[in-house]
DNA sequence: AATGATCTGTGATATAAATCACAAATTGAA
DNA sequence: TTCAATTTGTGATTTATATCACAGATCATT
């Protein structure tokens, strides 16, 4: 049995702010900005990457089109989170389409400079270790509630998804989507048909653990939905 | 679209043998033996762990128990492969339970020990950066197929990852899986209730992509194999 | 404010897969 | 070799989810 996946998502909070602050001083000045509008594709799934991108604003999107057409959504990402460290680490193609939700400032890092630093400050693979150790953790879990937990539960799931990546907590802790999410968007996510994520999100909003403000999503009951969403 | 899982089988093999030999020794010497009998358990979920090991011999298999009681197979790994590595980066408890299929004989390495040699020689850091970066491929795989493919493809899948950990080449290209394995392990490996795993597996005997020879799958063509299990 | 486009909700139906219920085959231990 | 235990195979039935077919709501743009 695993553990809390609250837990868990604390640990994955924070984005950039883990980095300490003279690491992410030569990291910001060797590293140069790029701008996205909103929909624009950083890049494919396939393509040969050089480096890995920050998020300084605005909101991606990580997703792999299936044989089928069908296209599944494996995050959404906030500010200061890491992209496309996969192809920066091994050297493979890049593994997901990444594309903007809206406008969205990002810096990019040569995987030559990366190497460079990270041989002068240790630290910064340490990090990365990190980075990429919790992002499998968290695809294990998906894995495993894929096969075991029900629609509404794989609802549920995704949403706790997005409230890490997009949320903002308020005072009460509840927690904000600081992004319009269609149900489109979640059922990509959760790998469900789009007309049971629409039934699931209504059961979720019935049971009062979610909640809608001006389409914008609300999850009213984190602790709830986190447990609804374990294996 | 994603790529041949041809490829990157082939560049997940070699288990340990990626280790640059200077390194490998300074790691042998610095680690120490561990037996396990069959069915031994390495470690369970949840525990607090130290350190990583390094499987010399023997077959192990990692799994999670969801909430239902279900096993489900996240991997099942032969001589070379590095086991227990999350917990030694993040600090978090175990993810899976660790349990041997036979006898086994593995290295143990302490995480203070780990990141000292590492410390020392940063392609340490390198090689763990990869391996980590490669099972997070992996696992999104894994999220995609489950969401997109029938249950013969993730029977197929299954196959594909047993190939990988337990795989024997052989001349003409088949592939021996080097253990005993029941239909019970692949469903639980592709997700699937037994019976229809049963019914699959006949369906890849019938095609002759696969075969049995005494008790042991051989997969008879490994370019089919992997194709049917393409996402 | 009008209007086309996109989302959302919800019944009815189809379908893949799980579950149930066994018998047959295989294995492994005495 | 025998016999219990495990594994495998296969039909029948049930169930969860996908799919289809829309109508209504909401959103963005002029």
């Amino acid at each position: 049995m695993l553990k809390s996946i609250a837990r868990q998502d604390q640990l994955l909070r924070g984005g950039a702010s883990w980095l300490p602050f003279p690491v992410r001083r030569s990291f910001m000045a060797a590293a140069h900005p790029i701008e996205l509008r909103a929909r624009e594709v950083l890049f494919h799934a396939g393509d040969s990457g050089d480096g890995c991108y920050m998020l300084r604003s605005g909101a991606v999107k990580a997703s792999v089109i299936a044989r089928d057409g069908q296209e599944r959504l494996l995050a959404v990402l906030g500010p200061g989170s890491l992209i496309g460290e996969l192809a920066l680490i091994d050297d493979e193609p890049r593994s997901a389409t990444v594309s903007a939700l809206r406008p969205a400032r990002l810096m990019h890092m040569s995987k030559a400079v990366f190497f460079r630093l990270a041989d002068e400050n240790p630290v910064i693979y340490r990090l990365a270790l990190r980075l990429v150790s919790q992002r499998l953790r968290g695809t294990n879990y998906w894995v495993v509630a894929q096969g075991t937990v029900t629609v509404c539960g794989r609802v549920a799931k995704a949403f706790a998804s997005l409230a890490k990546g997009l949320g903002n907590e308020l005072d009460d802790g509840r927690i904000v989507l600081s992004h319009r999410v269609t149900q489109t968007d979640i059922a990509a996510m959760a790998g469900v048909a789009r007309e049971n994520a629409s039934r699931a999100v209504n059961e979720l909003l019935r049971e009062g653990v979610l909640g809608r403000a001006k389409g914008f999503y609300v999850i009213e009951k984190p602790a709830q939905l986190f447990d609804m969403s374990e294996i």
